[in-house]
DNA sequence: GGTGAAAACCTGTCTTC
DNA sequence: GAAGACAGGTTTTCACC
């Protein structure tokens, strides 16, 4: 895997911004929108895998219609003493439960916000204490409910 | 788009589960994955998206490969007074701008948790000035810098 | 880098159960 | 719902520019 940061060429850039918003675009569609052959652009959407620029692909699971009805997001301050270890540990446990969607590492008042979806506020309290609360190294959690909750496919930053 | 919720069953909890995982796996691999014919993934997959269950596909970047190398949260305080339109109006108007990447309207201390990926610390600066404290509606914003940042895409939520 | 062409593969639809 | 079969599209590789 390559090195190099933010030098997409405008061809890339325009694939790049079609794949974001449709990951499942397929060689022809990006071909004639970037005017090169197939297998041209498939050739560059792999490069773009290799070098790291495009990471995967994802289907968007509107969490709400799984049966997780209520979203928060925690914003969790681990106590003083907390060492590097105890906090790539937290952060590592934290990560791989079910309920997690995003887990942010801060720099500032908070240590972690945790964005969790879950079914109800009975779900998300049991979360809270037993996964966060509850946690010897966390020194104190505060919640807030999700009300909206926008992920940005934004034109703007691709061609 | 029929209104169900949660009621997903094993094989549709499954195929959910690889997408999310893989959004450009094929609907062999699926139906491999499943037990099921290619058919019959096939229809099943359809009905998820036209059940809003499954709300599209896109593709990872890794903002820092992009020449976004710093990425915030910033909690956005609205004026007391503000009113549903300019809140509205607000959100709308943030969640277009290139630079974010997510936006959370929430309960509680703060109205807005912003997500965005910008070059630099100076590009960050003058991404809070001109497009968040520059508003006339919003009342205080607080900015913490991202060190970590993991999407989950855990198996644990979907068989 | 870019290309067209060929082979392998996959999608989407239809018919049947 | 599930399945097999088929036509048309898509991916992948390759020899060439």
């Amino acid at each position: 895997m390559l090195q190099d940061r933010g030098d997409l060429d405008e061809v890339d850039a325009q694939i790049v911004g079609v794949l974001v918003r449709d990951a499942r675009a397929s060689n022809r569609q990006l071909a004639r929108a970037v005017g090169l052959a197939e297998s041209t652009v498939h050739a560059r959407v792999r490069r773009l895998e290799e070098r790291g620029v495009i990471d995967g692909y994802e289907a968007v699971v509107r969490q709400e219609r799984v049966g997780h009805g209520l979203q928060a997001l925690v914003h969790v301050t681990l106590r003083p003493g907390a060492r590097q270890t105890s906090i790539t540990a937290f952060s590592e446990r934290v990560r791989a439960l079910p309920e997690v969607s995003q887990l942010f590492f801060l720099g500032g008042v908070d240590d972690f916000i945790v964005h969790v979806a879950v079914a109800d506020s009975s779900g998300l309290r049991r979360f809270v204490v037993e996964h966060l609360s509850g946690d010897q190294t966390v020194a104190s959690t505060r919640t807030s409910i999700v009300f909206d909750y926008r992920r940005n496919v934004s034109t703007a930053s691709f061609g």
